[in-house]
DNA sequence: GCCGTTTTCGGCCCGACTGTTTTCAGTCG
C-alpha cells in the first residue's frame, strides 16, 4: 500500500469519524496525517522500517501504529469497522454545499436517509424542512446542491478555472471604484485542480462592484450576497463546447485591509494556520484585516511587509502548503523559483507525422515566435499505431525534413528526438542503431496501464537505465480528474534515474501535469535533472510549458533543477555528451 | 489525536454569512 493510498484512507477515516460526531480536534488530527503522509519525502515503508515514522510532524503514537498496520497488513480493522457503521452515502451528501456532517447527521438520525436519492425524496415531501435547525431554505438549498453535485464535479483543471477567473476579472474591471483586484486561492497557488475561485478587490465603495459580481454574465445562482462577501455559481461553455460550472467569491475591503486579506484569501488554509501561530508567537493577532498587538496595528502596504513584519521572507504564493516554507523564510533559505522568462527551448512535441496538428516547420516557427531558443520533436514511435506511430522508414524520412528546415532557420536549433514507447517488458519500441539517430530520446508508457506495480516499476526503472533514454516522459500516465495514475514506485524510478543521471520530464498539459510538485521536491533532493514539456499537439499547445512551470514552481525548483533553462548550445553540447555514452 | 519557550494536561485559527433563531450553531474558506 502506497503513501496516496495510505492519506487517502486517513482522510477519510477523519471524514467518517466527523460524520459520527467526533471532536473536530480528534477527526483534524486525521486529516493532518493523511497530509504528512502524503507528503512524506521517501518511500513509506522504508521509513516505517527506519522507525521514522513517529519523528513525522501530526503523526504521534496512534496514527504511527495505525499506519504502520495498514502498510504491513494491508488493511485496517478500525477503518473497516468505520465503513460498515457509516453508509457511504452519508460521505457523498458532504460535497452538497451548505450540508456539513452536524447536519447530515441529523438528517441520517432522523429520517434514516443515507443515499442522495432518498435525500432528494425527502426534500421534495418537505420532510426535511420540519427537522430541527432546518427550515425551508434549507431544503431548498439542499435540492439546489443535490442538482449541483449531480451536474459537476468538484473539481475543475487549473487551465479552465483561469479562464472562467479571467472572465470574471473582465467583467468586474467595468465597475468603478476598484484598487486593487487579485485572484487569490488556488488558482493564485497554481494547484493543478481547483474548486472555486476567490476574488479580492479593494475599495471605498463595495456596493456597486458586489451588484455588479452578482449580475455578471454567466452567473446562473447567487448562493450569498453580503456588504463585503458574496458567492455566486458561474458557468462557462468553452470554445469546444465543454460547460464549466465553478462557485466564485468576491471579497471587498477597504485598501488599507489588502495585503491582509489577499494573504488570507490565497492560502492554503494550512499555511494560514501556520502563520497566524506564528503570529501568536510575536504577541501579535493576524486575521484576514490586521496584523495587531495589544492596542497597536502593525501596518503592511504588501504582502512582503506582513511576511517581515513576522521575521519572514516573502514566500510565493505556489509554497504556502506549510511544508517547510516557514522555516526556509525565517532562515532565509527559500529558493530562487525558476520563471517563465527562463524557459528558453521545450523537447516533446507532435507534428503531423504523428497525431499533431502542425508541421515541423509550424511547430518551429511557433516556437520561435514564443521566444524560445530551440524545439525538439517527440512524435510517437511505431508501436502506437492509434497515435500513428512512426516506422523507422518514417523517421529516417522526417529526419530529413528536419534537415531542410534547419537550413531555413539558421540560429535556431531545432533538435531530432522520438517520444519512443516503453513496451510491456521495459525495452524500447526502436532498436539501439535507429535510437542513436535521434539527439535525445523521450521514452514514455502508453500501453498495459494495468500492470501491477512491481512489473511497471521495474519496466520503467529498465526503461530510465537504457543508456539511449535522455528523458522519462509521462511519469504517471495520469489524466487529471478523469484517470488515476498507473501503480508504480515512483520513489524507485527517481532513485533509478539519479543513479544513471536521466532526467524526468514535468509534462506541462494541463490535461496531465504528470509528476506532481511533492514528487518534484523529491527529485530534486535526490539531484535529478527535471525538463519542462508541453506535449504539444499543435502549435498553440507550445505555450503550455507555462502549466509546468507552475508545477516546477510548486516543487521548489531553480532554475538549475530544470534542463530546459540552459541555452540551445549548451543543450546541444550536452546531448552530445551524451550521444557518446550511449555508444 | 497531536503537542510542548504555557511541556504530559489542556489547549488546539479566525471571521463572514446563512438560516433558524430570540442569541447562536453550522458551514465555509
Amino acid at each position: 500500500m502506497d503513501k496516496d493510498q495510505v492519506s487517502a484512507i486517513l482522510a477519510e477515516i477523519g471524514t467518517l469519524l466527523e460524520l459520527q460526531g467526533e471532536s473536530g480536534f480528534r477527526t483534524n488530527a486525521y486529516h493532518n496525517g493523511a497530509r504528512a503522509v502524503q507528503q512524506l519525502e521517501g518511500d513509506l515503508g522504508e521509513v516505517i522500517r527506519r522507525g521514522e515514522l513517529g519523528d513525522v510532524p501530526g503523526i504521534g503514537a496512534t496514527l504511527r501504529e495505525k499506519i504502520t498496520t495498514l502498510v504491513t497488513t494491508g488493511s485496517l480493522p478500525f477503518y473497516d469497522k468505520l465503513k460498515e457503521e457509516i453508509p457511504a452515502g452519508l460521505v457523498e451528501m458532504l460535497r452538497i454545499p451548505g450540508l456539513g456532517p452536524k447536519k447530515v447527521k441529523a438528517i441520517h438520525e432522523s429520517l434514516e436517509i443515507d443515499t442522495l436519492e432518498k435525500l432528494r425524496i425527502a426534500c421534495e415531501s418537505g420532510q426535511v424542512a420540519k427537522l430541527k435547525g432546518f427550515g425551508a431554505k434549507t431544503q431548498e438549498k439542499i435540492l439546489e446542491g443535490l442538482k449541483f453535485v449531480s451536474e459537476v464535479g468538484n473539481r475543475v483543471r487549473l487551465d479552465q478555472a483561469m479562464w472562467v477567473a479571467d472572465g470574471i476579472v473582465a467583467g468586474l474591471r467595468e465597475a468603478s471604484g476598484i484598487i486593487r483586484m487579485e485572484v487569490c486561492g488556488s488558482i493564485r497557488r497554481r494547484k493543478e485542480t481547483c474548486k472555486d475561485i476567490d476574488l479580492l478587490v479593494s475599495s471605498d465603495t463595495p456596493g456597486p462592484i458586489m451588484e455588479r459580481f452578482v449580475s455578471l454574465p454567466g452567473v446562473i445562482t447567487v448562493t450569498g450576497h453580503g456588504p463585503t462577501k458574496s458567492s455566486v455559481v458561474v458557468q462557462r461553455v468553452t470554445a469546444s463546447g465543454t460547460r464549466i460550472t465553478m462557485n466564485a467569491d468576491l471579497r471587498v475591503v477597504p485598501d488599507v485591509h489588502f495585503p491582509f486579506a489577499q494573504h488570507y484569501f490565497t492560502g492554503s488554509k494550512e499555511h494560514g494556520i501556520a502563520m497566524r501561530l506564528r503570529a501568536i508567537k510575536h504577541d501579535l493577532k493576524l486575521n484576514e484585516y490586521e496584523l495587531a498587538g495589544e492596542g497597536h496595528s502593525i501596518p503592511c502596504k504588501t504582502e512582503a511587509d506582513l511576511f517581515r513584519a513576522l521575521g519572514l521572507d516573502f514566500i510565493p504564493p505556489e509554497l504556502r502548503e506549510d511544508t517547510g516554507e516557514m522555516d526556509a523564510a525565517e532562515r532565509h533559505t527559500l529558493p530562487k523559483l525558476v520563471e517563465v522568462g527562463d524557459i528558453r527551448g521545450v523537447f516533446h512535441n507532435h507534428t503531423v507525422y504523428s497525431d499533431g496538428a502542425n508541421t515541423v516547420e509550424e511547430m518551429a516557427r511557433a516556437a520561435q515566435a514564443l521566444g524560445f531558443e530551440y524545439f525538439g520533436l517527440g512524435d510517437h514511435s511505431q508501436s502506437l499505431t492509434v497515435a500513428n506511430g512512426l516506422t523507422p522508414d518514417r523517421v529516417r524520412a522526417q529526419q530529413k525534413e528536419v534537415d531542410a528546415v534547419r537550413k531555413k532557420m539558421k540560429g535556431f536549433h531545432i533538435f531530432k528526438g522520438t517520444e519512443c514507447d516503453i513496451l510491456e517488458d521495459g525495452s524500447l519500441d526502436y532498436d539501439d542503431d535507429l535510437l542513436a539517430t535521434f539527439d535525445y530520446v523521450v521514452a514514455s508508457v502508453h500501453s498495459f496501464f494495468n500492470q501491477p506495480r512491481e512489473e511497471m516499476t521495474a519496466r520503467i526503472v529498465r526503461a530510465v537505465r537504457h543508456p539511449r533514454v535522455t528523458m522519462l516522459g509521462h511519469a504517471t500516465g495520469r489524466l487529471l480528474l478523469k484517470r488515476n495514475r498507473y501503480h508504480v514506485d515512483l520513489d524507485a524510478v527517481l532513485q533509478a534515474a539519479a543513479d544513471c543521471g536521466t532526467m524526468i520530464e514535468i509534462n506541462a498539459d494541463p490535461h496531465r501535469l504528470d509528476l506532481d510538485w511533492v514528487h518534484c521536491k523529491r527529485a530534486k533532493a535526490l539531484g535529478v535533472l527535471l525538463v519542462i514539456n508541453p506535449d504539444a499537439h499543435s502549435t498553440g499547445g507550445l505555450a503550455n510549458f507555462r502549466f509546468g512551470v507552475d508545477v516546477a514552481r510548486r516543487g521548489w525548483l531553480e532554475k538549475r533543477h530544470v534542463f530546459n533553462t540552459m541555452s540551445g548550445d549548451a543543450v546541444a553540447k550536452e546531448f552530445a555528451k551524451r550521444s557518446k555514452r550511449g555508444t
